[in-house]
DNA sequence: GCTTGCATTGACGTTTACGTAAGGGGTATA
DNA sequence: TATACCCCTTACGTAAACGTCAATGCAAGC
């Protein structure tokens, strides 16, 4: 039987330690790779892949991944963005303009231009999205009617 | 120098034959490659993967082909189901529900769950969206006051 | 008649985001 | 002690959406 990284039928949170109670922000919480993969639908081979093009850096208890609260919320970050279209390096970009509060005046500038091209950008995208709502919208109606 | 499928500054219409006036839509206008090209954007190269994957099939004047005022809107689809995020398939897909009118009850009422399954992926890639553009604000926020 | 420019059809190359298999090791349970 | 899971790394495979190159052809302008 292959391995089950979406939540199953009868999904038992106290097997893998989740919860969705205040523990999770618990900074001292950590979770392991399985964890991370179970609670968001995702594969081990795509949290590694992650960390090979720089958008997590899990700390390690020998050979093993730990990750950390805040590696749970970069990661939380990093699949919306997938959702909403950005490519992972796009998405890196973000990541390390949060990460970089530091830099200088210049530097910051830079970052507040790129913040609000992104902005920007999804503005458009959604435009997009409600006039693809809509067509489809009348493609219903036009379906029901007949 | 490279040819410029999006349109340069300095852009004519004129040349092209293009204009956005309702010359447009004039059931009788037909498009060259190149035309639609420049108008949108794209390469001849993408019209003819689409053409390949059945998203489009515009008539043929010897070999050349020639689009007609349908196949531009189709393209249009294209290009904005693509920004939505929707694969090639699924775009085809779409449209195809859109070209059987025909099919019977059966047919239609699957094709009314496709469409409205759609929808809702499209609702929730909007809140996603929202999510993200409130994100990146409260980032801008946070640099401002930096 | 030659060049320029747009058209065509293959066919191979490229990037992104992983999948998948191979090989090896740790720990707990039957 | 065997089985079952969990973890790791390395490395080759893959699907999507074109890019790019090669070879060819038609039509206009000089």
């Amino acid at each position: 039987m292959p391995i089950e990284y979406s939540r199953p039928q009868g999904y038992n949170e106290a097997r893998y330690g989740l919860s969705s109670r205040p523990e999770f922000r618990r900074p001292e919480r950590s979770f392991t790779i399985r964890q991370l993969c179970v609670e968001f639908g995702v594969t081990p081979r795509a949290l590694r892949f992650y960390e090979d093009k720089g958008l997590l850096f899990p700390a390690r208890d020998g050979m093993n991944r730990v990750y950390s609260v805040r590696d749970r919320a970069r990661l939380q970050l990093i699949l919306r963005g997938k959702r909403v279209g950005f490519s992972l390096s796009e998405i890196r970009e973000i990541l390390d303009l949060y990460d970089e509060t530091d830099g200088g005046a210049a530097q910051a500038s830079r970052s507040l231009k790129k913040f609000r091209e992104r902005i920007e950008a999804l503005r458009q995208q959604r435009d997009d999205i409600d006039g693809a709502i809509q067509n489809l919208e009348e493609g219903c109606l036009r379906l029901e009617r007949q």
